[in-house]
Formats: C-alpha cells, sequence, structure tokens
DNA sequence: CGGAAATAATGATAATGATCAGGTTTCAAA
DNA sequence: TTTGAAACCTGATCATTATCATTATTTCCG
C-alpha cells in the first residue's frame, strides 16, 4: 500500500476532504506536496496569496495578525486535522492572517484548483467546508465577547482550560502544548509581563505548577470558577 | 406580477439567495413569512433553537451575545440583504447570539427545510453561502484583533466610521443609523459612560457633532488616524 | 562545557477604563 | 402640558493593565 496518499491518511477523517469522492481525493493526493516546517518558521504571511490551503498532519500552527501598535494577536492555534488557509481560498482574498509553526510541523500543501472545482462540484464536500467555517466564526464570535468583556486573569485561566483540553497531557500531566509566555499572551491580548506576572500569582495560588517552560494546571476547579467570573 | 415573491425582490440578489435556481427560489417563496419586527423586539434569542432564517428586506438588527458580567456584547448589525441565522442552522446548534431589531424591521423568514435541501443539492448556492461566511469571519477576526489590541477611544474613532461606511449619512450628513450610547458601548465593548465621556471628547474636539441622538461625523480624517493610531 | 541570546521574572510608575453617585435633558404617554 | 422613565452627561475615585527598567534564569549552539 503506498505510503503518504491521502487516501489512507487518518487526518483527513477529521476535516472536510472526508466528503470527497475517491476520484476527488485520488486527484488531491497526485496534486499535494508534503512539507515539514521547522518551529518558528512561517507557513505564510499576511497579505500574502495563497495558492492552496495546508493540511496539519503534526505539529500546531499560530494564525495571527500584527496590530499597529506592533503586537501579534493570535486568533487560532490549527493542530492535527485542521485545514489551514480555506478562508482565503474560498473568498479569493489574500490572506488576512499570518500562520506560523509553533513546534515542527508536518504538512501537506493543496494547491486550490484541487480544491476549488470540488467546491463547484461536489456540494458535500462545499457543505463539510461550510460546516467547518460555521464552526470557527461560532468560536470567533465567543473570542470576541471573552476579549471585550473579561479580564485579563479570567482569559488567562480560560487560555489554560482551553490548551488542556484541546492539545492535552503529557504521562506526567504537564500540558502537551508549550507555548512561550509571550505566545501566552499575544493568546489573551495582553502584554507578556502582565500574562507572566498572572502566572506567577496563579502558581503562588497553587492553581498550576510549573516546570521550566512546560506548564501544569494543578486546580482545574479554581481555574474555571476564575474564568467564568466567580 | 406578484408582489412579496423573492423571485421579485431585489434584497435577494445581495445574498447568497441569487445562486439558487428559479425552482429552488420559487419554494423558498412558498415557504417563507413576511413579518414585521418593532424597534426593540427581539428575532430570537440566545440559546433557541431556530427553524430558519432571516431575510432581512428593511430596518437593522443587533446579534449579541449576553456575558458573565450582565454586558451584551454586539458583534454584529445586519441590515437589508443580509440573511440573520445562517450559521446555526448550518451548523444544527442552538444560536450562540440573540438577534434584536435596532429599529423597526422588515423580515422574511425562511424556514430551514427550503434551505437546507438546497445546500445538499446546489453547489453553487452551497458555495454562495461559504463565501459568505469566508467574509463574516475575516471580519470577526479583525475584530478581535481591533478589541485586543486598540484602546477604547480607537474603537469608539473606528465604530463611528463603520456606521458612516455601512449604513451612510442622510440629507444633512448625520449617520443614517441611530445608535443609543449604550449600544455604541456595547459594540465597541465598554461601559456606557466611558463612551459618552469619549463621545464628548470627540464632540468638544470638533471630530463629531450631535443633535439629540443623532450624530454627524465633522473630521473623518481626525477619526481615522486615531483609529490608526497616529 | 561556556557564553550569548532568548525567555522569564519582578518592581515602580503611569495610563486607561470601570464603577459609583449624582445630576440634566429628552421624549412619549397620560 | 405635566410627569415619569429612559437616555445622556459629568465628576470623583478605584482597579486594572501597560510600560519602562532591570535582573534572573533557561536554552541553545559552537
Amino acid at each position: 500500500m503506498e505510503e503518504n496518499r491521502c487516501e489512507n491518511c487518518i487526518v483527513r477523517k477529521f476535516n472536510a476532504l472526508r466528503a470527497m469522492s475517491k476520484e476527488e481525493l485520488k486527484a488531491v493526493s497526485d496534486a499535494k506536496v508534503s512539507k515539514q516546517v521547522k518551529k518558528g518558521e512561517a507557513l505564510f504571511e499576511e497579505g500574502e496569496k495563497l495558492n492552496g490551503v495546508y493540511c496539519v498532519r503534526g505539529g500546531v500552527s499560530k494564525l495571527s495578525k500584527l496590530s499597529a501598535n506592533g503586537k501579534d494577536q493570535i486568533v487560532k492555534l490549527a493542530s492535527r486535522g485542521e485545514v489551514i488557509g480555506q478562508r482565503s481560498v474560498v473568498a479569493e482574498e489574500t490572506s488576512n492572517l499570518s500562520a506560523t509553526a509553533v513546534n515542527d510541523m508536518d504538512v501537506c500543501f493543496i494547491p486550490k484548483e484541487a480544491i476549488v472545482s470540488t467546491l463547484h462540484k461536489n456540494p458535500d464536500f462545499t457543505f463539510e467546508v461550510l460546516r467547518h467555517m460555521a464552526h470557527d466564526l461560532r468560536e470567533a464570535d465567543d473570542v470576541i465577547v471573552n476579549m471585550s468583556q473579561k479580564t485579563v486573569k479570567q482569559r488567562i485561566a480560560e487560555a489554560l482550560l482551553y490548551l488542556k483540553n484541546n492539545f492535552g497531557e503529557d504521562q506526567e500531566g504537564y500540558l502537551a502544548l508549550v507555548l512561550s509566555r509571550e505566545d501566552i499572551a499575544n493568546v489573551v491580548g495582553t502584554a507578556t509581563e502582565s500574562c507572566i506576572r498572572i502566572l506567577s500569582e496563579f502558581r503562588s495560588k497553587g492553581f498550576i505548577k510549573t516546570s521550566g517552560k512546560r506548564m501544569r494546571i494543578a486546580d482545574e476547579r479554581k481555574l474555571r470558577d476564575l474564568a467564568e467570573g466567580f
């Protein structure tokens, strides 16, 4: 059995590619290019015209946008199974976000032709893409409300719980996705120093434990109460 | 020529319904129900299960979400031509937002069956819906960045420009969409008092003129510079 | 290993915005 | 036209968060 064919790739089960027919998937597989992206490297930059989408097989990418004050707001973290760049390809616009590898990544680049033609022919596939985008939109709405109505402390508590729920923990209970304090600050939209200060406070209160850059949630209940505003 | 048929409704030119076939549109038109919604009334509430979507023929609706601290964050303003509730119907979830009339509205309720069946059969229509949602998602990302990286003053300046660009001005140059200070505060995610204070400052600096609730942009250049961070 | 660079931490201070506590104006209904 | 409610406005104060400065710690690479 041929290695590295989309037909045999489990990852596609998690995204809209699962709604493609055998033939369509074969065409995608013939057109795709596997790529390794090192930690810190960019998949693409804000304002770039995307010639296709990236399907994430491994690793995590941050999608961020540079603001006028020079800070990089992280809008989403994309991992295994997620497709990056769909929005720009569908809307035929340059990307509004940059995508940067948070750790070493394993991705497949799929040229947009292979996607777009199917979008116009296979309503099941188009609907699947639509469903995923509807989900992203809901999440974005929730983020807007959190950003504007919650304090930095609440947002950091929430971000920690999000990291646990979406990326899990290793054998020792540490968060599997290791982010720098700066990245966490950029997720919640605050200054790096403020983020560090609040994490120190959480540590001193026993909500979390740290070991170098690694972090472990010690009192989920307390963090959740804080995030919810109690 | 029959009045009030979707086939003859100009409004559909602005939304995904334009990609429907004659027959599909006829089915929608047979199933739809016209409704008048008075200022302040709700089209639907957060958490409600939507049995269809609303196509806006006139008036403006605010889409908002109640936060834990009791404030109502406005996520989007929808007007003539826009379809409300698509996201929830596509994702088959309860609504994450409430929709409330900002002024008297004229809408058509379209039962979801009329939409969903077409979504599974007509890829052009599905793709159109997808394009609109991609656009909404981009806007949502921009809002996230603004919320987290700009000051309240910048956000208010931006909101005023947004109101001018999206809803226009009347003959005397006043913003066509009249929002209460509280609503403006809920758009930019701040306290009503802070919003009032900043609008007073804008007025005293000659950036805007007010006449009762009505507001006119007097120095667009200055507002723009402020919003961009100069 | 050793040293440079990146990352993390902490303190002091200033700016921003929220909250509370009054006022005043506006507007619509009786 | 009165009147009551809602909307608007202003001041004082306090909490939160950003910024600047400096030091500690970790990480990574020759």
